[in-house]
DNA sequence: ATGAAAGCGCTAACAA
DNA sequence: TTGTTAGCGCTTTCAT
């Protein structure tokens, strides 16, 4: 069943199908009609490969993250399908992990696909080498590239991001605040850009305390983020090796399970006698004992922004290259409240 | 730059670059180079639209999932994403929410995009009336279909699931035979086909002991899986209305997050006054304190079992249309040990 | 408003 | 082993 075997039952030319198909103003209401018709009684649905060799498009985006299980990637992925479908996109999901490599491998592969667009979810696509941020902005002469949470510049790229510095800065400035001393630990385990834009926020904070921001207590976890076990041991070496604290700043909330499993094993009273927050603000701060203070990093709204600024990028309108959100304290148990 | 324009550099025909392109023996080593080498050295790559029109498959396989945040379907897309890959295949993510019609919808979007199969990911998409599971059979008319976790007959359609029943009869046998007393909560929140049996295995359970498997406390929270306080709100309530419990078991880790709650909120220590397991060993097991026993139900290695199986499939070999796993008891610090 | 016909870039049957 | 050629099912230009 194709547009020829449309076009005879419907008694018009396969130039009249297409038109129907295609929405076009120039033909009759009444042929419109029969045609229709014609394509609900025989079940036609056009063949989308040949469909997207005429018009070079499948309506089709490419999403590519690190890896989908993780809560915040899941979330993002969640909502810009959700999103992109109520435009009548599809998305196919690339899980790259983390070596520049293979990031730009999946972006050819997608350009290969012939995607409408791509979508970079999360910094970790941002490097400190340029050179190695140049996949980006090449793929972008092809199609618009969407970044989530992380910046590059160039033609034809778009950036949504959290304004991860002032938002840790905030954070870090209310732990510094709040409590006996300044003893501050920063837990983070991601090197990518948005990590980085953190740990300034943390410096910055700590230098208006007037503290060294270079001997603040930074430390970077080596491992998986869901191995909640091996970051309260980390954590132990640490308290081992002689460095105090009594408040615990993460990247990420994942992290934070760590830091009350940690608090747990040593017996340290939360919020009492060690303060802990997350970031992300994701269904994990429900998991705990008290719950978790966090950052909420209004991801839904960034992802339905993304989308709607991509679909209209599409459409050739002008759009911001950079859109900045900012995060938002959301305070709970593990932390002690303003006097 | 097409296929003509290789051939003609290359002095040859499109037929032998085609050969080529498509890896067939019958083009001669020399030429094959040759034609190699123009490609590479004009950036050459097919039109996937062209090709896909030709051979009629783009590689992709439609994937399926209520909602992909969710922990447990975040995962399997993600593991079924990377097998996937590994055959050269890409994934397009479709989120259909838990509405018959959505999902019906879906799938006819996936056959009008042309996959080459499709993956239902989690037991909602079997419905208890046969009318609404006929979708399946009839889209595995077209293409093979392959549920994880649903069970379904007909041509065409491949299982692979949880034993779901006897891993939870095993589950809530345990938490009858330890500690004081039979008071067994059973607590769930989906009403899917491998909800129900789940529940066939908590009454069986019950069965054994001597219990009237009627009689059993099997409690529906109508509500997000995230929502972990009013999760602990549904069994204070509960508690309020006399209903006596010493051991909880959920259909879902997130369910146990709650009971957990409950269980601080009331001040009952655990596991000593309330024993509690989840299902699923996400990496919730380990966000709480104490840590969660729950069922590990193998999702990488089923997910792994499905694609290949699909793989099999769609090379014209024979395969079992059902593949049954089975749980594993995980055994942690929120139920008491056998002595 | 409608139709004829020339692509779009590839695959594959058939011929050589 | 290689080339010729007819599709695949649609879009779109150019007539009418």
């Amino acid at each position: 069943m194709n547009i020829y075997d449309i076009s005879k039952r419907a008694g018009v030319s396969i130039a009249t199908v297409s038109r129907v198909l295609n929405n076009s103003s120039r033909v009759s209401e009444k042929t419109r009609q029969k045609v229709l018709s014609v394509m609900e009684e025989c079940g036609y649905t056009p063949n989308a490969f040949a469909r997207g060799l005429g018009l070079n498009s499948m309506k089709t985006i490419g999403v590519m993250c690190s890896d989908s299980s993780y809560p915040y990637q899941a979330k993002a992925v969640y909502f810009i399908q959700q999103q992109l479908r109520s435009y009548g996109y599809d998305c196919i999901l690339c899980c790259t992990g983390d070596e520049y490599l293979h990031k730009k491998e999946y972006c050819d592969l997608l350009l290969t696909k012939k995607v409408d667009g791509i979508i970079l979810v999360g910094s970790g696509y941002i490097s400190q080498k340029p050179e190695e941020n140049r996949f980006i902005t090449e793929t972008a002469q092809k199609v618009p590239v969407m970044l989530l949470n992380g910046h590059v510049e160039g033609d034809n790229v778009y950036c949504i991001v959290t304004d991860d510095e002032r938002s840790m800065e905030k954070a870090a400035t209310y732990l510094l605040e709040e409590g006996e001393g300044q003893e501050l630990l920063y837990l983070y385990n991601a090197l990518s850009d948005s990590g980085r834009r953190k740990i300034q926020g943390i410096k910055k904070a700590c230098e208006k305390k007037g503290m060294d921001p270079e001997a603040a207590r930074i430390y970077y976890f080596d491992g998986y983020h869901e191995d909640i076990p091996r970051i309260a041991d980390f954590l132990h070496q640490l308290s081992e090796k002689g460095i105090n604290f009594n408040k615990i700043l993460c990247s990420d909330d994942s992290l934070a399970m760590g830091a009350l499993r940690y608090a747990y094993q040593e017996k340290l009273q939360v919020p009492e006698k060690l303060q802990i927050m997350g970031y992300g603000n994701s269904m994990l701060v429900h998991c705990c004992n008290p719950q978790l203070t966090s950052v909420d990093t209004k991801e839904e709204i960034m992802c339905r922004t993304l989308v709607d600024t991509l679909l209209h990028v599409l459409d050739g309108e002008e759009k911001p290259a950079i859109q900045v959100y900012s995060g938002e304290l959301m305070l709970r148990g593990t932390t002690l409240s303003r006097k």
